[in-house]
DNA sequence: CGAGTAATTGATCATGCTCAAGACCCGTGG
DNA sequence: CCACGGGTCTTGAGCATGATCAATTACTCG
């Protein structure tokens, strides 16, 4: 049980980073423990000192942080095959929250086994630090998002990226994909109320853009959704990097 | 003169991680080449491939998101003896900007003499990790504070931050610190325009929080202004996190 | 001293919030 | 199989935070 969720690891990791078999193997292996989590709950406490990482087999999670008047915004989202906050593995005390968005199973993983890996093969450090790395790129677009763009773009924005990445999982196509959310989850992700995810929703709906409900989302028309988002994919780093391109490379053509 | 800037990186990496003698001299070693760069230069432009990280020895930068129309947003500030974009070492394609906000001395250091150093010693790696991993939880915050409060406490958890950081940095102490920045990139760094930003500032002195200008910022009130902005340090992990405490701990004291 | 940048002020505008009520949907139990 | 109930979605009306536009004043640095 816990390999089949950790191949889904394994597949994610390998969209960013080259790992061999042998590391692969060690993957595989890190063992780990099947949890059930109601909706609503609670995975990560700000303040807990973790001990294990988090990986989203079935369902959505969500980080998140709250202000004194209990006001939400997530973070982050997370989907089946993301470790969520493997950055806990290097920074164990938690200065954020991480929430079930729907009833959830994920794999339990600690991080002496984490990083008993990341220790024994380089290739595997290295492809944990450019994973965290990416998902701090994500938090600087949300941030950009919010800071300056519009609620209808933010809305946009969003349902493009969970496309990307639902593609990129596996777990369907970038312009038709299952997902379990309300319009207030929503508008803790956008920065808005849930009032206006739904008005912005209806006017995404009313130009033909996308359609939602039965748990989906279909993007009927993406390069439009992609423009009013302005949303480009580099930020999400689904690219293995080449090597370095030698200078002379370009010559190698003719 | 390498050396000396190289000395202040060395001191914001043990912050937050255990160097031994062995691991500071290789940071000491790293080498690179001192470079100035004008205001408004961009450092960093988004689809660089880069093969460097620039630690700032003097001056103040910013990675920054930018919309087609133009509008940009800061994601994060850098000051003395910060690696802007140690990311880089591991996702050397930028997906973003990083531009200097006032006249700025640069090292730029070759990601090849980083990963030498963090492959020869496994706790430097560790510790690159550690402080971008600590750089996404500031961005994860600035998304909150941006999706959830209103402008003058995110004027006010800013200026919390900053000082609290220059204060880590050995620059000023957190409630007076030395500081060159317009209205209008603090106005890009929280969402914001450069005429709300004026009208916030005069708010925040009409309370008696603060104090400015002459390049530097003054908190005359650092508990209300931490209310205010609802500032809470946790985020920044300047902690060096306490060996995973043993569950029988508790007893050993007394 | 002069030019350009930055800070400040005022007036109007609009995006997105608040509050409130009603419709819909779906799982549960009678 | 249907009624019930809670959560979710939808709609409307008024409001407010922060944007926009447009001067004017104050610095700063040659």
């Amino acid at each position: 049980m816990p390999q089949s969720a950790l191949a889904a690891f394994l597949k994610r990791l390998r969209l960013r980073s080259e790992l061999g078999p042998a590391e692969g193997d060690a993957i595989l292996n890190l063992g780990g423990r099947v949890e059930q989590r109601a909706r609503r709950d609670d995975i990560v406490q700000r303040g807990d000192h973790t001990t294990h990482a988090c990986l989203i087999v079935e369902g959505l999670a969500a980080r998140y942080d709250e202000t004194e008047a209990g006001a939400r915004q997530y973070t982050a989202l997370h989907i089946s095959g993301d470790m969520c906050d493997l950055h806990s593995v290097i920074l164990p005390k938690a200065a954020w929250n991480i929430e079930a968005l729907n009833p959830v199973t994920i794999l339990r993983v600690a991080h002496t086994a984490l990083l008993a890996a990341a220790e024994a093969y380089p290739a595997i450090g290295k492809a944990f630090w450019r994973d965290t790395t990416a998902d701090g790129g994500i938090f600087a677009k949300w941030t950009a998002n919010l800071g300056r763009k519009p609620a209808h773009a933010r809305m946009a924005h969003l349902i493009c990226e969970i496309g990307t990445r639902m593609e990129h999982a596996g777990l369907g196509t970038r312009t038709d994909f299952p997902i379990t959310v309300t319009q207030d989850q929503l508008a803790d992700a956008l920065g808005l109320t849930a009032v206006h995810v739904n008005r912005m929703l209806q006017a995404l709906r009313a130009e033909g853009l996308v359609r939602t409900g039965h748990k989906r989302i279909e993007i009927l028309n993406w390069d439009a959704l992609a423009a009013c988002a302005d949303f480009q994919e580099d930020y999400l780093q689904f690219v293995r990097d080449a090597a370095p391109t030698p200078p002379a490379a370009d010559y190698c053509i003719a």
